[in-house]
DNA sequence: GCAATTTGACCTCG
DNA sequence: CGAGGTCAAATTGC
């Protein structure tokens, strides 16, 4: 952090030193400047995203944190405020186009065991609804627990990587969505059927910032299981898994918490390089799995 | 053969 | 009625 403030006092620096000497630049001089003031900004910007990530995570955690709140996010609201509140509002407020999730929050609400119910081809072909049947339950928006977080991409190799969580997810659906550029992808549990566990995730590229994405969380792991040693079929670009750590978390705090010391102990410092984010050098059977014991060994 | 992904259709909600 | 979310058959890859 102490660095991202570095980068924006030098930033803020600039911007002195092109106020005080506005009227005697030339154009170019001037661009010059503007470009080397925006260069910074955009430096710390990409800095910030990544100490956001971790402070999601930790906000996650915690289940209850201000908005600004740790001493160095205060020192940078005192050096800048309009900075930080832009900032916020971009990605720590309204970060969808649609304006309707914070980047995280944590909404209690009953969650059911399985959201929908699966029908047959004949059922559906039956009639939407129709029948005595019951009709099919579909969770909407603002139901369940859900969280959002932004997740800066891999900047090299396989950007179209979505972020890994140390969980195991399947993708089940994709969707154009409107105004949006990038599609958003829908996935699940991977052991959702067998141990009737309820998460979910949506993850999106931002409209405005292909290098991030949002990931919207909802509903949490019952399944208490990481990865389940996925060989190459999981390789496939939507189905990477990758873990960082191999240290086991009895109580299961949730993917941030992974996501977040992942960062942490796989950093080593904040750089502007992202590929220390997911580093997958551990084989997938350091993946610490547990299961509750009625599950017997149901799992392959 | 199995598991994961793709993708068009279907369903629900606002 | 349109957008978003989900299902499941078809496809793909190991």
């Amino acid at each position: 952090m102490e660095e991202v403030m570095s980068i924006i006092f030098h930033g803020l620096k600039l911007v002195d030193e092109l106020k005080s000497s506005l009227q005697e630049k030339s154009p170019e001089s001037l661009s010059t400047s503007l470009d080397e003031i925006t260069k910074t900004f955009d430096d710390a910007k990409e800095r910030l995203k990544i100490v956001l990530v971790i402070r999601n995570s930790e906000t996650t955690m915690n289940q209850v944190k201000p908005v600004i709140s740790s001493c160095s996010d205060r020192m940078l609201m005192q050096i800048e405020p309009d900075l930080m509140h832009e900032y916020w509002l971009r990605y720590g407020g309204s970060t969808s186009s649609h304006g309707t999730e914070a980047v995280t929050q944590r909404q209690l609400m009953a969650v059911d065991g399985d959201g929908g119910r699966n029908l047959t081809a004949t059922e559906r072909s039956g009639g939407s609804g129709s029948g005595s049947s019951t009709p099919r339950q579909r969770r909407r928006k603002n139901e369940g627990e859900e969280q959002t977080v932004l997740v800066p991409a891999l900047r090299s190799g396989n950007t179209d990587l979505p972020p890994d969580d140390s969980h195991t997810w399947r993708k089940y659906g994709q969707k154009e969505i409107l105004h949006s550029k990038f599609p958003r992808a829908y996935y699940r549990c991977t052991h959702q059927k067998l141990y009737n566990c309820p998460a979910k995730k949506q993850v999106q590229r931002l409209n405005d910032d292909p290098f991030t994405f949002r990931v919207n969380y909802r509903g949490s792991h019952t399944c208490h299981i990481y990865s389940t040693a996925p060989t190459a079929s999981a390789a496939a670009p939507t189905a990477l898994i990758t873990t960082t750590t191999t240290t086991s978390h009895p109580v299961d705090y949730g993917p941030f918490f992974d996501m977040a010391e992942a960062m942490m102990l796989g950093s080593g410092g904040i750089g502007a390089n992202m590929d220390f984010i997911f580093p997958c050098n551990d084989p997938p059977h350091h993946h610490h799995c547990y299961r509750r014991s009625e599950d017997g060994d149901g799992d392959k």
